[in-house]
DNA sequence: CGACTTGGATAGTTCTACTATCCAAGATTC
DNA sequence: GAATCTTGGATAGTAGAACTATCCAAGTCG
């Protein structure tokens, strides 16, 4: 199919693929002459691939760069697609420093649950960041506030992971991956959300403060 | 203090809050002559919230206007401006369509696990965005497949809304259903990445995808 | 043959979250 | 009390992100 049909099928407007393809976000279709090229369905796939990333997931064009380029990058194996494109998932500048020592306490944490603390120091660091802007706003947390939350995620994630790895190519794997953790966490987020209206609604009209 | 001693001890420059003054995000301080003003501890406080929501909870301005709007607004109960905050922070407009049906398939879980899915259309509508989006990418999902999820956050977010409520004051339980659901929804993702992580890394080598 | 389409390049737009500059009134310092 | 900040308020400008519009020469379709 050319441009027009996949603009046509996908709702992306060809503006903008050309503008994906521009960003290298969608590989270039293979040329037919000169100044024409033919796309495929992986072409439509990929284009579904970036809407959701880009509207539900919220990326950004370069976060989402970055694990298109590690799909790209046909050397790499399954798990190490897996890692890079966690990473790009992961991007978000810490605006709150977190405080000295905090880091620290989030890493013991982790220690005690038995994760590997090394895999993704960022992420330590966004929970470390987490804690120093409570602590800021006057709560008295410390790590072990994390606890319930790691309780509750890790066996949503073993069977994510478990659903991941259980396909036969590296792309649909990483896609899978990618799709599980950026979809399923607006719905974890949409969920907590929906919880927190129930639950609020359930508390006796006198507990409320007037 | 005066404008310059806020700055200096919330970290915030004095054009930007001057700027989150234009904005109605931070109230104007009592004029003590006609060109000078005096600002409390308040407003160093609501100066932390608004860099909290801004950074850590990705926020809009606009969305944090809705939120200092409903605090601002002295009549409504606790009850009420928790609703309103909760809207204001659920704004994200769904880029995927929900397809036909798929709002009642999410409703009629929701029905079925007792919560009230009048209470937010929106997030019963990100639900369903979000199980069409799955589907766009070809996964095999229905509702049922949000029900682990559901049950993850039904515990933590009746815990949220508890200490929400344990408080004196109207804004103090508003401001800390607002940190709650903003801090630790950011605390609740990077933990779910940092559990896929940890199950990615204890998979068999064997397993995995060359 | 002539109208339309294509890929590629370049420039322009919209939105968001600031940042910079200016000004007159008032405060501070010498 | 004069010179030098500082302040609040207004207005305009900026940077980055994600598109969107326009142009063009080469190629395709009826």
């Amino acid at each position: 199919m050319r441009i027009s049909e996949l603009s046509r099928r996908s709702g992306v407007s060809i503006p903008t693929i050309k503008y994906y393809l521009r960003e290298g976000l969608l590989p270039a279709g293979t040329p037919t002459t000169a100044t024409q090229a033919e796309y495929g369905e992986q072409h439509l796939q990929r284009l579904h691939l970036i809407r959701v990333m880009l509207d539900v997931g919220r990326l950004s064009i370069s976060a989402l760069r970055g694990v298109t380029d590690a799909l790209a990058d046909e050397r790499l194996p399954t798990h190490d697609v897996l890692g890079v494109a966690h990473r790009a998932l992961a991007v978000r500048s810490l605006g709150v420093p977190p405080e000295p020592g905090s880091s620290t306490e989030v890493a013991a944490l982790l220690d005690e649950l038995g994760w590997q603390t090394d895999a993704d120091p960022a992420i330590v660091d966004e929970l470390a960041s987490a804690l120093s802007a409570l602590r800021r706003l006057g709560w008295p947390v410390d790590a072990d506030a994390f606890r319930p939350y790691a309780a509750a995620v890790d066996t949503l994630a073993e069977g994510e992971v478990a659903y991941a790895y259980d396909t036969s190519t590296r792309d649909d794997a990483v896609e899978r991956a990618v799709v599980g953790t950026v979809v399923f966490e607006t719905v974890l987020t949409a969920l907590r959300r929906l919880a927190q209206a129930h639950h609020s609604g359930r508390r006796p009209a006198g507990a409320r403060i007037p």
